[in-house]
DNA sequence: ATTATCATGTAAAAGGTTACATGATTTG
DNA sequence: CAAATCATGTAACCTTTTACATGATAAT
């Protein structure tokens, strides 16, 4: 998959791996993140199969830069990966909702401090997308040449994370609310047997 | 992850690769899935690190079942494990975000299709999430010794996964209401030169 | 003075996917 | 009579993560 992003990217632009993670961090980092260390060996296995080529751009005091270009048969493949519908949903992978699930053993206040925490991490995330991937594509605007359909591309990407991010906001919410009923309904039936008694 | 995921189930209840499988199946899946290869490997390798125990249990006519249980020390690492709090938020990976992103060489018609597809799709999910993992709950409830708490937790997980389709149908209305827009200004300024006029 | 940015990578390990291999029984 | 379910796994491959390694310059 990262194979793909980093040849759309190069079809727009030639540029080096170190760029290629920055433009992802803006935009792609948020459905698909990739490390550097992942970016450079993908660009390598890229060059191996011939749909990127690269050439040095000696420069002084800092590490020459290898500046990638997709190739014409990077063309072809990209387009032949694009082209096809998908008809299925991807699988997703959200760690925490497993270690959710399996709290079982955790206490209710654990589980909602736990949510508490994960909340505020959300809310710092969602102003972080907001402010990242606009400034993404506004940097995307004046640097790539593009179609009036590129920047909408960028920004329904933006706007995906802005749902989700707000999906797990409610979720979180509702799902405290949920746990403090369930706390509540525990007292009330521990207080019943000795019967409450004021001093 | 799958590591733990499984810990937590035989820490219910000792049960077999296959059974693991289908109680992922009815719950987890929707934000872990597991290939039935997977969770063999993975039982193995728990084996190996002495957190699982196995017993095999003859049967005629069909494979021996070999039936897995938590050791203790299985019950102590699972602790360790989801004691501590999340401070990070989990990268996910959406492939076809990816997709999307980088369709710019696509006609928005054709991503209009594929975003329908897409609806139809998530539309069949929500229905079959709501089926399976409302009956994992309730064969749950007959299985497992549980506390109230249990049921809640596992409904909260079915509702995080219903709560995430329906932002993806609406961001895919919104999408396509985007791109069709698009569509009639494009249209609007190929009329507009030779100015519009009625027959 | 320290941190962030620019800029390159390598190597080992972990985790997951896909394909292969087998075979009886139950359900539609 | 065909397909799904029960039930076990192995092997090769692919992708990603984490850690290591280097070093100058610009910004705070």
């Amino acid at each position: 998959m990262l194979k793909y992003a980093l040849l759309g990217f190069l079809l727009k632009q030639p540029m080096t791996g170190y760029d290629l993670e920055r433009w992802i961090r803006s935009s792609l980092s948020y459905f698909w993140p990739a490390q550097l260390s992942q970016v450079y060996r993908t660009l390598k296995q890229l060059e191996d199969e011939g749909l990127v080529a690269s050439e040095i751009a000696p420069q002084e005091s800092r590490p020459d830069r290898r500046v990638y270009s997709a190739t014409p048969s990077g063309l072809t493949d990209f387009a032949k990966w694009i082209t096809p519908f998908v008809t299925e949903i991807d699988a997703i992978r959200v760690p925490f909702l497993v270690r959710f699930f399996m709290s079982g053993i955790r206490s209710p206040d654990d589980i909602i401090t736990q949510l508490r925490i994960l909340r505020g991490l959300y809310v710092k995330h969602e102003e972080e997308l907001a402010q990242d991937v606009s400034a993404g594509i506004e940097q995307a605007k004046s640097t790539f040449p593009h179609t009036d359909l590129e920047p909408l591309l960028w920004d329904a990407t933006r706007r995906a994370g802005e749902l989700m991010t707000q999906a797990w906001i409610v979720w979180i919410d509702e799902t405290i609310a949920r746990l403090q009923d369930y706390q509540k309904q525990r007292q009330t039936k521990a207080d019943k047997p000795p019967s409450p008694r004021r001093k």
